[in-house]
DNA sequence: TAGATTTGACCGAT
DNA sequence: ATCGGTCAAATCTA
């Protein structure tokens, strides 16, 4: 019974993708200058939709079932990034598919490389406040507690707990807890709605070029950015209150919703996740090959979805980003990327502009 | 002085 | 009883 059921779903999930596969085809013909915007955004809509619903079944992975056996991590590449773990897919894919009814929330983690940045609170996109630090049995070092600072504000009830890598100290990692309903997520999630955009733009016109290319990009790009990239080790920790997350509803308080397809997708999934974040230098390095967009960072960082996640990003809003991480899972924007792949994001938006996210 | 951080106490889960 | 997570008073800082 339950078989026939991981069957449907693994059919279900296929098609989902092949037909993402499919529209994201049909949106690279539409990709010219005489496509009507409406077209464009109908395609993206669908593929995003698409994604969206596989990805929802992905993130079944975590029920409680699959927490009394720990799916088998595995160390990717076993250096640089010791803690950073995937779930083996050969031998786990299965519980992907397992649905959990009865949990009330669930939470997923991401491992990022980031390296030599401030053990506590780095920015990632979000204020944090330091609500507490506790040594951890076994671990070499304290654990940081940090809530939204708009918790009281306007109840965002996001956490996330930072704690150096016991392996490797010049790893961070960063569990990422609740959603964020304050307005600096929205801000946030339409700023992945325009980079989406942007990336098409960018893909229609083939390279823009740096410099000349300066036209004015919304500064929420880099959050999208890191959205895309920020996970280059990704693990689903544990599912909570599925349905809770996803229809909750959600406001954006003074963003206008550039894309309202997109927005409530792709946030809905954003400000639920639990993910941990691994942070290396050289994500954050202003010195990055503007070449190397997307480029490998030390820290291996493509996550599942084959997204190279070394992202350049002025330090002071780096995390920020990260937050988007939730994108990195659970946003179709993520696997958007493998169609345009040829997008630059890089020499798209200003990253190094200090005010970007002001 | 308001907001952020520190840190020991407290509480619930196991 | 132990541990992880949170609270809240004291302290710091801009």
């Amino acid at each position: 019974m339950e078989k026939k059921n991981m069957e449907f779903e693994q059919k279900t999930l296929i098609n989902e993708l092949t037909q993402g596969k499919e529209l994201a085809k049909q949106l690279m013909s539409q990709l010219q200058p005489s496509s009507s915007k409406e077209t464009i955004d109908a395609l993206v809509g669908k593929i995003l939709s698409s994604y969206e619903k596989a990805l929802s079944m992905l993130n079944w992975v975590g029920e409680p079932k699959a927490l009394e056996s720990p799916p088998s991590m595995t160390s990717f590449e076993n250096t640089s990034s010791p803690r950073s773990v995937f779930y083996d897919q050969d031998s786990n894919h299965r519980d992907v598919f397992k649905k959990r009814k009865t949990m009330s929330k669930w939470t997923e983690k991401i491992s990022v490389c980031l390296g030599t940045g401030p053990e506590g609170p780095m920015e990632d996109g979000y204020s944090w406040r330091k609500y507490g630090q506790k040594d951890i049995l076994g671990a070499n070092h304290p654990r940081g507690y940090f809530r939204c600072t708009h918790r009281k504000a306007q109840g965002c009830l996001a956490t996330k707990q930072v704690q150096r890598s016991d392996q490797d100290p010049s790893l961070l990692e960063v569990t990422y807890k609740g959603r964020h309903t304050c307005s600096r997520a929205s801000q946030l999630a339409m700023a992945s709605v325009s980079l989406i955009k942007q990336g098409f733009k960018a893909e229609k016109n083939q390279f823009p070029h740096h410099e000349e290319g300066k036209e004015e990009k919304p500064k929420q790009s880099q959050s999208t950015f890191f959205g895309l990239g920020a996970g280059p080790e990704v693990k689903t920790e544990d599912l909570d209150t599925r349905e809770d997350d996803i229809f909750q509803p959600f406001s954006f308080p003074s963003t206008p919703v550039e894309s309202e397809n997109l927005g409530n997708h792709f946030f809905s999934e954003m400000i639920d996740t639990d993910f941990t974040v691994s942070f290396s230098p050289s994500f954050i390095s202003p010195t990055s090959s503007e070449s190397a967009y997307f480029s490998v960072s030390p820290c291996h960082n493509i996550n599942s979805f084959g997204l190279a996640n070394n992202v350049k990003t002025p330090e002071s809003d780096l995390n920020e980003i990260l937050s988007a991480p939730t994108s990195v899972s659970n946003s179709p924007i993520g696997d958007l990327d493998l169609t345009l792949d040829r997008v630059d994001f890089e020499s798209n938006f200003p990253f190094d502009s200090p005010e970007f996210f002001t």
